[in-house]
DNA sequence: TGCCCTATTATGTATATACTTATTTGTCGC
DNA sequence: GCGACAAATAAGTATATACATAATAGGGCA
């Protein structure tokens, strides 16, 4: 309307529409070109508006069936996961790995079943401890497919998940989160009592269809995990 | 370069540019007008696909500076938080919901910290346990700003987690992942063992810049939030 | 050498226009 | 009333153009 509706400017104004309820949840708003005519901008402008609050999930837009503010808005929220050690040093600490154990094993069945759905297969699985100023950060258990990482690498120095990022193209995979109670291995790596609650990530890696690799990280008591909205 | 270059398309080839490291890690990128014209298509086309892959965090880009292959790719992880009712609803169960105490109390320090840095004012303290299939499925520890959620309010069929949602302009907050032993009370509410290993659910959210609400979901044992990249 | 100012440059954004595509809605025939 | 088909519609995308903005690079000056 007045001067210079960039696409934050109709966004922002959308929201405090939605938030007065001058649009009410599961109502359908104007189209794209009515609006650009109200505020005075481009459809262009509208539509890179409406696409961002839609993206984050308070509108729900469909070709000729219109936009509506959602019914139930779902919060979508975006975690960063960088390398491990860049974590470690964004927060301040020194970071330090060290390697525990690499070899050949055959998976337990849950893991084995990413991999491969038929015959249990011998894969290699690494295991690291990384550290905050020398103390323990995070336990790295890792289950790797050979063809991926051939035993030639090694992981003594360099850790598995550092290598793998910058080897590896990434195309898909899952993360999850779950708590779990240390057992005796992880309480002696991670230097806490056994049964302590261990925020658990989980990572499962394919690269064009094949399942690269299974990781689960086992996080030091009292890790928190944090992102804003 | 041949027939309708969309900027999906656009973003795929420079996918595979990355992954076949014809563009290295680090290095820069040729600017949008060159690729424009290499790939046949419009700026505005290129500038959309590559504005996708740095949301993603796979290019780095500034102005006059360029784009550039991300050094260490931060895997951007997106959640969807739905309401609870609904994450059960979508997991193919009957939701229930129990109200377990609402009234005003003083906050322990953390969270009075959040709310208002000087004196410790007396908040709205709303505990609930959410069932799916009439077993916990997680249970609520919420506090409140009183102005936000009047006292006539009352959360006894409908849980604050969904007013909220349909009550109250959100605009940010925080969000963070931990692991904790159940205490007791939290073992009984979800019938599990004191000590048992929870996955905690903290959100900060505020309005406007103002303190909303923080509410604590402390998740039965064993419950996996899964994502995929 | 070191500092400030300016010109340059690549991305960011806005705009009008045109065409595409998924969906819905309405209509016709049964 | 019902089902198939056609018309209408709103978002999705592509494009050329123009201008804005941030940040670098380079030059002039002390």
């Amino acid at each position: 309307m007045q001067g210079m509706m960039g696409w934050q400017d109709v966004r922002d104004e959308a929201l405090r529409r939605i938030r007065a309820r001058a649009w009410q949840p599961g109502e359908r708003i104007p189209d794209e070109a009515d609006l650009a005519a109200e505020l005075g901008c481009a459809r262009a402008t509208v539509n890179r508006a409406l696409r961002d609050l839609a993206e984050t999930g308070l509108l729900e837009r469909r070709r000729k069936g219109g936009t509506r503010v959602a019914l139930n808005p779902v919060r979508k929220a975006t975690f960063e996961i960088p390398v491990i050690r860049l974590a470690i040093e964004t927060a301040g600490h020194r970071p330090g790995y060290r390697l525990l154990s690499d070899g050949l094993a055959l998976p337990p069945d849950a893991i084995a079943a990413d991999f491969a759905p038929g015959a249990p297969v011998p894969l290699r699985h690494v295991l690291a401890l990384h550290l905050a100023d020398d103390r323990p950060y995070c336990l790295e258990d890792r289950w790797l497919s050979p063809d991926s990482a051939p035993p030639s690498v090694s992981f003594a120095t360099l850790s598995a998940n550092e290598w793998l990022v910058q080897n590896i193209a990434f195309s898909g995979g899952t993360l999850a989160f779950r708590a779990a109670p240390a057992d005796a291995e992880q309480a002696r790596s991670l230097e806490c009592a056994q049964g302590d609650p261990l925020l658990v990530l989980e990572r499962m890696t394919q690269a064009s269809g094949a399942p690269i690799t299974r990781v689960s990280l086992y996080h030091a008591p009292g890790h928190r995990l944090e992102t804003t909205l």
